[in-house]
RNA sequence: GCCGGAGUAGCUCAGUGGUAGAGCAACGCAUUCGUAAUGCGUAGGUCGUCAGUUCGACUCUGACCUUCGGCUCCA
């Protein structure tokens, strides 16, 4: 205790402090709002909490409550501080895990098992007020260091049979920790804030789910409970009103206020109908996709719904894959299935005739129609469902057009996606699963193609090892829904084993045969799940060259009603998707009701002014009142739009 | 598939062991109005489905279907 020592601050300056200087009385002696906003510091890059006494010379940052790792610790110790309130409550409580998670949703949970009886939504203000009281009373959080046999005692003397499970599969030479707040006593790494109170009044709980304990859908289901925790309360509120705003923005919500689809019922869950709306929104897309195909390439094919089994047993989908199909139906005494995938078809229409090297690359593109036998629990409106369409296209390549292909791929999907506003993505490369076929080495030159291509674009990526499909690694692309979740979208993928079990060939230069490589490759994913985004991306407020309808014209009176018709019309026989409203409601009725109830872009206001001068009175959606102009100008302005898909 | 909610009018929801209500939307009438809600009226439901308990079930019980929050899964 008596000798110094130094610490060396972020700023580059060194304090001379006793050995033995805790973390907060080091921040207390920067300064008092630094103390004050402190929840833990991280020595020498390793985050600790604040108590921890400083003994040898070390860099330290103290890591305050509104930066993420700040905000990491507090919602670990909320969790502590949560399991502590349940187990005030409910005393016969088992503890599993309650780490903080990186969720737009949900700051942290924790595991419990509640034996018969659970608890219920209703429960939930009660923990939080628990909380609270936790909080208010300012318990120190102090941790402890326990040898394994102390350790283990002391959670079989708790109860805790999940936690004498973890000790147990703590390797040998694992340091064991607890950290302790009041009666409560947690196995647990930590760090955590100095006391309870560090933690705030920016809490919340939730809401409740199953998990299965170790994370195994084989073992027993334990409640989760989720809670979120911020630096201040002021920002859980902001969180509470993001939450608000994206269940608004939720594409279920969206398709039924817009008349856009429905899921109903007595079709069978998953299944999708596209309403007139949201069909025409597809139509659109679908528009943009084939002329986009057309001028890249690629050929359009067509292939059908259903396959014999056999055509499923070459490609493999039946030993791999055949709890995830549809069941099979008897035609004429053979089996046959609805596809899965496009693939074998597009194979079949390769080796329909012989094949030459100067052929090289095919590029073959599908809007095919899949079912996928999906589990019942997974469902979820337009992003995850078990018949929908992909926009799949299959290259068939010599291998030495396999790196220049899978670029093009890539900035085709980037292209794509960004036509549709979408800035933000998640890169993914997946590599080769436990389960697979083909030869290692084929993996890995197909990996390193793939990699090429993302290094070479200079994209940000990371990489999901064991991620990829059984029949070769690849490139997914992710984007994100209003609720924060992350669906898979656009992906490119390497493939050497198809052509194989299809004993795929070309002729090549000398005569000889040679096996062709495979792309498989989505931009959009699947049209429903890319709708399902797209609607929440815009919020239902699709831009003028999607919109179902682009612009209504209003009429004042009843004297303009002609005029407004006429307008209409003229715009629709230009091409433009106009309608006219010439109810007998007030101006304010039908602004609020075509602009913002339907989110139409523009409306268009026809008057006793409009009716002298010819013109309109326009409108947009989100640029506001754009003035009176007159019709070519207004049809000037729309094409405009729509040629810059806007 | 697993754990836990939910299903009443097109939508959002209230309701009770004795065959159902509100707001918005729809429709009709009146109003003819200048940029985010005009008024009055009418109509609309086998209370998810099927069984069971009961004199009687929308209500209680069970199964199933669908759906929501997660978990597992996602070629």
């Amino acid at each position: 205790m008596s000798s110094s020592i130094q610490i060396t601050l972020p700023d580059g300056s060194v304090r001379e402090c006793p050995a033995g200087t805790t973390g907060l009385e080091l921040a207390k002696s920067i300064g008092r709002g630094l103390a004050k906003a402190a929840v833990a510091m991280t020595v020498d890059g390793v985050t600790v909490t604040l108590r921890e006494p400083l003994q040898r010379d070390c860099t330290v940052s103290i890591v305050t409550r509104d930066t993420p790792a700040g905000l990491d610790v507090i919602r670990h110790s909320a969790a502590h501080v949560m399991a502590d309130a349940i187990r005030q409550i409910r005393p016969e409580v088992k503890l599993w895990k309650g780490p903080p998670v990186d969720d737009p949703r949900y700051g942290f949970y924790y595991d419990v098992d509640l034996g018969e009886h659970g608890i219920t939504l209703d429960d939930l203000p009660d923990i939080e007020q628990r909380m609270r009281q936790i909080i208010k009373q300012d318990v120190p959080f102090e941790r402890e260091v326990m040898p394994r046999s102390a350790a283990r005692q002391l959670m079989v003397e708790r109860g805790e049979d999940y936690k004498v499970a973890t000790i147990d599969r703590l390797p040998e030479d694992a340091e064991i920790s607890f950290f302790r707040s009041g009666e409560f006593v947690d196995l647990c790494k930590g760090p955590h804030v100095p006391s309870t109170g560090s933690i705030g009044d920016g809490i919340a709980v939730l809401s409740i789910a199953g998990a299965y304990f170790g994370d195994d859908a084989s073992n027993k289901m334990l409640t989760r409970v989720y809670g979120h925790a911020f630096a201040d309360k002021a920002q859980m509120e902001t969180h509470r009103q993001n939450l608000e705003e994206a269940k608004k923005r939720d594409h279920r919500r969206l398709g039924t206020d817009l008349d856009l689809f429905s899921t109903m019922g007595d079709l069978g869950a998953g299944l999708v109908l596209w309403h007139p709306k949201g069909g025409f929104i597809r139509h659109k897309i679908e528009e943009f996709w084939r002329q986009q195909h057309l001028e890249g390439g690629y050929d359009i094919v067509y292939s059908p719904h259903v396959a014999r089994a056999t055509l499923w047993q070459t490609s493999g989908h039946l030993d791999f894959y055949r709890e995830s199909m549809y069941s099979p139906m008897d035609i004429d005494g053979n089996d046959y299935l609805l596809k899965p995938m496009n693939c074998p078809f597009h194979i079949q229409m390769f080796n329909s005739r012989r094949r030459s090297y100067r052929d090289l690359p095919f590029r073959w593109a599908e809007l095919g129609t899949v079912y996928r036998y999906e589990s019942a629990g997974t469902l979820h409106g337009l992003m995850r469902v078990r018949g929908f369409t992909q926009d799949d296209a299959h290259l068939f390549l010599r291998p030495d057009q396999l790196d220049e292909e899978i670029e093009r791929c890539v900035k085709f999907v980037l292209f794509i996606l960004r036509a549709f506003d979408f800035e933000h993505f998640e890169i993914m490369l997946s590599t080769r699963p436990d389960k697979f076929v083909g030869e290692p080495e084929q993996w890995d030159t197909a990996t390193q193609a793939l990699e090429n291509a993302l290094q070479r674009l200079g994209l940000a990526y990371s990489v999901d090892p064991g991620g990829g499909a059984f029949y070769g690694p690849k490139i997914d692309v992710k984007i994100k829904d209003s609720l924060g979740r992350y669906w898979q979208c656009s992906t490119v993928q390497a493939d050497f084993t198809q052509p194989v079990r299809f004993d795929m060939s070309y002729v090549d230069k000398d005569g000889g045969r040679t096996r062709p490589v495979m792309i498989h490759r989505a931009l959009l994913g699947s049209l429903e799940r890319f709708f399902g985004i797209l609607v929440e991306h815009y919020g239902g407020a699709f831009p003028t060259w999607l919109a179902p309808v682009q612009a209504t014209i209003l009429s004042v009176g009843e004297r303009h009603a002609e005029r407004a018709a006429a307008l209409a019309a003229d715009l629709s026989a230009r091409g433009f998707r106009v309608v006219a409203d010439v109810d007998a409601e007030k101006i304010g009725q039908k602004i609020r009701q075509h602009l913002w109830t339907e989110r139409v872009p523009f409306v268009a206001v026809v008057g006793d002014q409009e009716v002298e001068s010819g013109g309109l009175a326009v409108r947009h959606r989100a640029d506001g009142d754009l003035g009176a102009m007159s019709v070519e100008a207004f049809a000037e302005m729309l094409s405009q739009r729509v040629a810059e898909r806007r």
